[in-house]
DNA sequence: GCTTAAGTGTACCGATCTGTTAACCTACTG
DNA sequence: CAGTAGGTTAACAGATCGGTACACTTAAGC
C-alpha cells in the first residue's frame, strides 16, 4: 500500500464526487474511474465515508492554499487581499469544472450535525472565517470578528448564486455583487485612510 | 385520485425529502412514511423526480408566502422589511426543525444545470431576487437591483453558515451578522433620510 | 530463492434502488 | 344493480448499492 497510490486515488475520487455527489456516485463508478480493483479500494479506505473524508481533506488543503495564495498575489495589504478575495472567486466561478462549493453540498447530504462529514465541512469554513478575521484585524478593522463574519456570508452567498446562475438560472455576477457590497462594508470597518 | 389526496403526499414527501436529503430517501421509505401503498404512490407520482418537482414547487410557495408575509408583520416600509427579512431568517434558523434551504440542496443533488429540478431551484431564487429588487425601488434606493442582488448573496450567505453553526461547527450567528452588514449596505444604498 | 506486501480480477453477498404487475377491495354514481 | 374510479396488498423485475471472499500475480527485501 505505497501512500502516494491513496493519494492518486483520493484525487480521482475528488473529482468524481464534486462532479457527481456523494450519494449519486457509487464504489463501482469509482472504480472504474479511478482503474483501481475493488479489492484495493476497500484495501485503501475502510468504508466509503473513509474515503468522502480523506477527500474533504484534500479539498480542504487544495482549496485554502488556492485561495490563499491567489489573494496574495493580486494584492499585499490585508484589506487589498479581502477584498481580492472576489476576485480569485470570480476566477474560480468562470472555470467550465465549477460546481459549487463542496462542502455546503457534503452539509447538504449529510445533514446530521453530529456525522463527521458534516463537522468536517463546518470545520473549513471555521478555519476560513479565522483567516478572513486575520486579515481583518491586520487591516485595522474596528471588530475584525463581526467584518470575518460578513464577509464569509458574502463569498458563500456568492458561491450559492454562482451555482444558480451557471445554467442562466439567475440573473447577475454573484462574485462582482459581493465585491461590491464587501467594498462597502470595508469602507465602513476600516478607519479613514 | 381525489387532488388533495395528491397534495397530502406532497405534503409529507417535503418533510422527508428535507430531513433525509433527496437520493437518501428512497421511494420505499415514502411510502412507509405517507401510509400510502406503493402503487397508488406512482399513480399520483410517475417518476420520483416528478414527486421531487411537486414537492420543490410546494416549498417554493410555502416559503416565499412565509417569508413575504412575516416581513410584512414585522415592518410596513419597504427598507423596513428589507431589513425584517433577516429577523425572520432568524427565527426559521432557531426552529428544531431547521435544515437549511431546500432548494440549495436540491441544486448540489442535482447538479447538471439542464435539469428540471437545478432549473427550478434557481428559479426559486430569481423570483425571490425579483421581490427584493421591487422592494429596494420602492425604497428609493439608488440601484435597486444591485443592492437586491446583495442582500440576497446575504441571505444565501446566511443560510448555509446557520446550516454549520447549528451543530456548534462555526462560531457566530448569521443572521444578526447578515442583518448588521444589509443595515450597512441599505445605509450606503438608500437617500439620506 | 523464499517470503511478504500490494495489487489484480471476478464472482458473490444481502440489501436497497426505481418502477411494474396482477388480483382484489370499496364506495360513489348512473 | 352494474360500472367505475381510487385504493389496497403483495410479489416481483432488473439494476445498483456498499462491502467481502478467494485465488492469483507481481515486485521488492532478506
Amino acid at each position: 500500500m505505497r501512500p502516494n497510490k491513496r493519494d492518486e486515488l483520493v484525487r480521482k475520487a475528488l473529482t468524481v464526487f464534486y462532479r457527481n455527489g456523494f450519494h449519486a456516485t457509487g464504489m463501482d463508478m469509482l472504480v472504474a474511474e479511478t482503474g483501481v480493483s475493488k479489492t484495493s479500494m476497500y484495501k485503501h479506505f475502510r468504508t466509503k465515508e473513509e474515503l468522502i473524508l480523506a477527500v474533504l481533506r484534500l479539498r480542504d488543503e487544495n482549496f485554502r492554499h488556492w485561495l490563499y495564495r491567489r489573494i496574495e498575489e493580486l494584492s499585499d495589504t490585508p484589506d487589498g487581499q479581502l477584498l481580492a478575495m472576489f476576485d480569485a472567486l470570480s476566477e474560480w466561478f468562470e472555470k467550465p469544472e465549477f460546481r459549487g462549493c463542496m462542502f455546503i453540498k457534503a452539509s447538504a447530504e449529510f445533514q446530521d450535525v453530529r456525522h463527521p462529514i458534516h463537522a468536517q465541512s463546518a470545520a473549513h469554513k471555521q478555519i476560513l472565517q479565522d483567516h478572513f478575521a486575520k486579515l481583518a484585524a491586520e487591516a485595522g478593522a474596528n471588530q475584525p470578528l463581526d467584518l470575518a463574519r460578513q464577509l464569509l456570508l458574502l463569498k458563500e452567498g456568492a458561491i450559492v448564486s454562482a451555482v444558480m446562475a451557471r445554467g442562466g438560472g439567475l440573473a447577475g455576477d454573484p462574485a462582482a455583487d459581493a465585491k461590491e457590497a464587501a467594498r462597502s462594508l470595508l469602507s465602513l470597518h476600516l478607519p479613514r485612510p
